[in-house]
DNA sequence: CATCGTTATTCTTTTGCGCAGATAACGCAT
DNA sequence: ATGCGTTATCTGCGCAAAAGAATAACGATG
């Protein structure tokens, strides 16, 4: 049997943090610009931003260096603690995953 | 850190299970109406009996044993197989919720 | 044979909210 | 001072999901 699972981090009562947000930050990261970023997810910019800004308040931590204006119009790197939520998230969620797998054999052998 | 998680069951890569079917099973299952349990749930009866038909043609098993007609109308009680489904699909959501919330524990400890 | 409340099925209407797109602000370089 | 590509914000609209209406069939019971 087939399976899919999201997991979100929680504060609050409302989802503050999931695949969505990961998947951005790591292309912020691997890109330098919220922009480009969204762009190359086929997002809209606006999207992208609320996405992290949303993150940032709720988390209370910063995701963004953001640097506005200059000769290149600026652009975003993502800070350490973006990295270590980056780590921590995907650490939890490849663990989770392998318990998954494990119990949807045992559950639904088919 | 709190957490939310959410798991379905796959097949030809679309949801055939997850909460929502789930708990309208047992809806079913307390009321003896499919009706009865699309009302509890502030759920339109339309939107209930397309949950559980799309069930039983994904997953190819027969959840309910309708009765139309007769003094009371009629109504559904769940199948063995229905039982069974929950029975399973519940002990794996407990296994799994078990685990990520050591995992959250351990990857966020605040 | 009329009544009743269900299941079954399809169609139309509504609504909410996610999203794209427009606009502003910004600052370095030439 | 002009241009450029960012970040930052706001607004209104599209569209899918959901609700609801309409219709039919059913069968025990009095």
């Amino acid at each position: 049997m087939d399976y899919r699972f999201r997991l979100w981090l929680m504060k609050n009562n409302k989802k503050v943090f999931g695949e969505g947000p990961l998947k951005l930050l790591k292309k912020v990261e691997e890109l330098g610009s919220l922009r480009q970023a969204a762009l190359s997810m086929q997002m809209s910019y606006s999207k992208a931003w609320k996405i992290m800004k949303h993150v940032e308040e709720e988390l209370h931590i910063k995701l963004l260096e953001r640097k506005i204006g200059g000769k290149t119009g600026g652009g975003s790197t993502i800070t350490r603690e973006a990295k270590d939520l980056i780590k921590n998230y995907e650490a939890l969620v490849a663990s989770v995953n392998k318990k998954i797998e494990e119990d949807v054999n045992k559950y639904f052998m088919i």
